[in-house]
DNA sequence: CACACCCTGCGCAAAATTGCACAAAACCTG
DNA sequence: CAGGTTTTGTGCAATTTTGCGCAGGGTGTG
């Protein structure tokens, strides 16, 4: 059964007994009704109605139609119910993805977001691949470094990422405190394995000190922090993250140009939803609280 | 829901993944899916699927689409195996009228050809009005009389019902034999009460003999025949018919011109389905018997 | 019995749909 | 990393579909 439209047509005849009724129903001329009827009994090579004067009344197969299809309009009038309401409540599934580096600021935002809302399911992915918005694995991401230039991805600019150098005090009472720019040089560090990471901060420790400083070297950010908390050496840290992490020693006022940006990206044609949209105006309203 | 092919088209580029497979099963340009899509998620202010290099991923509401259009193609699929196979079986309803009078003939061939197709409902109408083919009150009729020459009709000779003429012993023992054509006008008769009939041998009687003759007249043709039995008058009655009727006395040898014919009727929407078929080829053979 | 009304059916022109060719971008493979 | 493959997307022309007007026929009603 090709050409769903004509078994529209049909249905419509079978309930209306006309042809001049149901093409009224449809809103289109009534030569167009008959001549569907005319091509769907050719096609099936059964009569589904009995032509007379008065109209046309269905036989047994257009009975059977006539059921068949009263059905699925029903379904598909459901569907459009839930389609049209989809796109203005906040249910079903809230996919957000980020670097596992977030999970501590993003968590809270998240759990109290499904709170809020009921008929939501929360999946946060988090992983070292990038989880792509273009597949529809994610609703939401939270990139971090330069714009985001996908296409197709509409990305807006969250918040800096303000970063402090620190270290234990057991690093402080072993090596000393950092007496100025010129002193980084007499000391070492904790940073990223990646010798071209482009986080800022990087850059800079690589401009302001030589190789063999950075003794510790790590793949991810998690270790890094551990690392720095045992006193391995100097690191950096967001700010947000420090304050949270007692016994850490600021070595150094914060550099502006150490900050990081962070972007809101979302797939086009998920940008526009009530649901993206909401969540990204609490996510904003929640994230002033983390700027100072 | 307006434009069930739209909701078709989108439901096979959900099932493929990607455009130019959905247009390679629905057998059309790849271009065309993408308008219908393009067209259906326009009407309905939400977004099916997210496009991307590899293909179109299907969105929450595609998804929801995909399962409902799933369970319609599921139900026209079978629907159109019923259709095709209800044109070739015998099942469903077998609906046959004709004249009341004519049920003696028709029962038993009824009966036996139910018990021949177990899936067959008989509906055996006989009543004073006629039941109209074309209404699809009923799928074949059996008429008397002239050839019916209604359009969308399809009429074929059915046989000549023979006709003679009798009467009771106790009518011959009171008023005595007819002795040819002109002894016509000494006897009395059973007749119809209806002036103007046509059946041929009530014109033949109306010719023959002067209305006074004819003294019982009845509507119907079972009572002229109990009429007949009890010695009211002589009456017509078909061969078949007085030789279930044990103590009739044949009067006269049968005219030519007495037989009434009678034809099979059915409308033209039906005639070519094969339970019409073979209900008429089963009746013509059944109906070889009564001829001898 | 005649009139008005409604429904079907058909030819022709307008309109919408579709197919085609081509472009551009992304992905896989060797 | 480059070539080949697969995919989507768009302008233009051909085709199909549709709408319109009118004729024909049947039905019901006053």
């Amino acid at each position: 059964m090709e050409n769903w439209d004509e078994v529209r047509t049909a249905y419509q005849v079978a309930r209306m007994g006309t042809v001049s009724g149901a093409a009224e129903v449809l809103g289109v001329h009534h030569a167009t009704v008959i001549r569907h009827i005319d091509a769907i009994e050719a096609r099936l090579g059964v009569k589904l109605f009995q032509r007379h004067a008065r109209g046309y009344t269905p036989t047994e197969s257009g009975q059977d139609l006539l059921r068949v299809a009263q059905a699925t309009d029903d379904q598909f009038s459901q569907l459009v119910g839930r389609l049209k309401g989809q796109g203005d409540e906040v249910s079903g599934e809230l996919v957000v993805t980020s670097l596992s580096s977030m999970s501590h600021l993003l968590v809270p935002v998240l759990t109290e977001f499904q709170q809020m809302h009921p008929g939501l399911v929360i999946r946060y992915l988090t992983g070292e691949r990038l989880f792509r918005l273009e597949y529809g694995e994610a609703h939401v991401a939270l990139r971090a470094g330069n714009a985001p230039d996908q296409p197709d991805n509409v990305v807006q600019p969250f918040l800096k990422q303000k970063i402090g150098l620190f270290a234990a005090q057991s690093y402080v009472d072993q090596h000393g405190p950092l007496k100025g720019v010129d002193d980084l040089k007499n000391h070492q560090f904790v940073g990223t394995d990646n010798q071209e990471s482009r986080a800022p901060f990087n850059k800079w420790l690589r401009e302001h000190t030589t190789e063999d400083t950075i003794i510790f070297r790590c793949s991810d950010g998690v270790a890094m922090q551990e690392a720095v908390m045992a006193g391995a050496g100097i690191g950096f840290m967001s700010m947000w993250e420090a304050s949270r992490r007692p016994g850490l020693i600021k070595m150094m006022d914060s550099q502006v140009e150490w900050e990081g940006s962070l972007w809101l990206v979302t797939h086009v044609d998920l940008h526009r939803t009530n649901k993206v949209q909401s969540f990204l105006s609490f996510l904003k309203e929640r994230a002033k609280a983390w700027q100072e």
